[in-house]
DNA sequence: TATCATTGTGAAATCGGTTTCACGCCTCGG
DNA sequence: CCGAGGCGTGAAACCGATTTCACAATGATA
């Protein structure tokens, strides 16, 4: 009684009285299979458990079966939940597709280092990479014909294929509403403005000023860092300045909540002195108090698109970055 | 000029003037090459630039060089940035010993799907687990033999692996600073209690009381799910019924806000009339108001306990499952 | 009817390492 | 001086799939 060791083409193709390389073409679907030794290759499959071996595949086809998903860790984005919720919605729909999503944490800014032998070295069949500062590596890899795919825009004007949360119709729908809303001077704190995402934003409060016919203060504009913090400060500077501004849209909710907390500490209200519009729709944003009106994104939605992007490259599909949109959630705060 | 090939064996072995097996064993650093053969070796490997062909070794081997982490996803606990964090603390040790992270977000609860069929396949050398709420899998795949380790307790006394948080020390502590602070009736908002984390919490809370030689009103004890509304709901009852209680450990940090919007509710002051203590230091408790206090606890290093666990199993090495500290955070709300 | 394509199939080479096995050489004990 | 034992080494088998290539059978064409 040998236990039940795993059953290779060598035991299907005895099985089912063929070859094994026609079990091969059974096995990927290869349409020249006479249907009658088909049927028996797949009986003999389902009855013996075959199971592919994924290192044996890939050594003898070059496809791993494994997607990178490359996070850098300079930012420590990963204890964002942000990333979290897109990288399981990027797991969910490569599993699907029979791909298993391999984890890289790291500092990708070297163009030399571990990660970058490490996909050179085709041990995966793509990438995926988060929150790209530097893009040098990609395009490095991508000339090499890894294919890629960016969440978040790339850095710069780009052939590389990407999905991103509509930044501009973010910022475009935060100020609209506080326009529409009767406030007249709708100030922004603005993100890393080196960052596509927080010039997106900064670009559609632009465009409702444009719009209404005004042109916004420079002044207005503040730039944070996303931090508690800087929200904080930022509004300590704006109330300072101007302490007649009665509306502020803060690029994240954190920002949001430390702009709420200087307002507050001014001795005026939200919203009925200053309202305010984040970004995010993060847990923090429901239990805030006032609660926080924000801009919402699928975050699920752009990891299965990233997903889905890279499957269709694989495939040899047709490819086209694509823009997910975002909707304007309204609580207590605007 | 044809694009540089990667070099194989076959070419390492030609430049040093040696077998392709003695190449293997200088890269496998077995002891018994002849030192300068082992030099030539070493020196043709620079020079041509080689690197491991992943799944050729692993066909020959049958070693994947992958860890995978499952990460139950019915909990959706991965939009948590807890799980994030570990992820990444794990990922970072991995990576050093030459190993990748698999990340699957799946439900793992049979012991008969797609997860099921990948790890059993071994298509990975061990497997993470995070958060188990049926450990029927994780047993069967350990009867296999597939190295395991388990983040957070195992939901039943066992042999397994695992790495956790010490959830009694965190409710003790927090407890404990309650009643020091000279709090007459302490109470207490559960997580889920199925859980060991839920459970051991709880059991450091009664431990503190026992010190005191005291026993806690059963009503104190009030059962939440770590949600938000179930701080608040719970905290009601409470008041309600006990208009004279003047503290509380809330499980978690989501709770221990909700706790907090229902005490001021009631028109009572927070730490004044009642301190609030939480459990995991999330970035809400900093950015909330009153700051809450919590415990908190080093994820990363729980992540690359994890990690090192699995590590010293691969290594054939002597294994400990760990529990690591906790700290007592005090901010206003105790 | 003779010839050329086309189609389905299996034998064998291949992917790039690891591991077994046998052999030659050297040392040591009797 | 002979045989046993140990050590370093290379040839070759092996891991489990994919893919090339040759060949036989069939159908189409002239």
């Amino acid at each position: 009684m040998s236990a039940k060791a795993r059953p290779t083409y060598s035991a299907i193709a005895k099985a089912a009285g063929v070859s094994e390389a026609t079990v091969s073409r059974v096995l990927n679907n290869d349409e020249r299979v006479n249907p009658e030794r088909t049927a028996a290759v797949m009986k003999a499959v389902e009855e013996l458990g075959y199971r592919r071996h994924r290192a044996a595949t890939a050594l003898a086809s070059g496809r791993t079966g494994l997607i990178a998903v490359v996070i850098d860790d300079d930012l420590s984005v990963f204890s964002d939940p942000f990333w979290g919720t897109v990288t399981s919605g990027i797991s969910r729909v490569l599993m699907e597709n029979h791909l298993q999503t391999v984890l890289m944490v790291t500092s990708v800014n070297s163009v030399d280092g571990p990660v970058a032998h490490y996909l050179e070295g085709r041990e995966v069949d793509g990438a995926i990479f988060f929150q790209l500062h530097k893009d040098a590596l990609v395009r490095k890899l991508a000339k090499q014909g890894l294919p890629i795919v960016i969440t978040g825009s790339p850095h710069t004007d780009t052939d590389l294929y990407f999905v991103d949360t509509d930044n501009f119709g973010g910022g475009y729908a935060a100020t609209k509403h506080l326009m529409s809303r009767g406030c007249k001077k709708v100030a922004i704190i603005t993100g890393d403005i080196e960052t596509t995402a927080g010039h997106q934003r900064l670009d559609g409060y632009n465009q409702v000023y444009r719009e209404f016919g005004r042109v916004p203060n420079k002044s207005l504009i503040r730039q944070g860092d996303y931090s508690y913090e800087s929200g904080q400060v930022q509004m300590e500077h704006l109330l300072a300045e101007h302490p007649d501004v009665d509306a502020v849209f803060a690029c994240n909710d954190l920002m949001a909540l430390g702009a709420i907390a200087a307002i507050e500490a001014a001795g005026k209200s939200v919203p009925d002195d200053v309202a305010v519009i984040g970004f995010d729709d993060s847990v923090s944003s429901r239990t805030s108090r006032p609660q926080l009106s924000t801009i919402r994104q699928d975050i699920t939605a752009l990891g299965e698109a990233a997903a889905e992007l890279m499957i269709a490259q694989l495939n040899g599909e047709p490819v086209e970055s694509r823009i997910m949109p975002v909707e304007l959630v309204l609580r207590e705060s605007a």
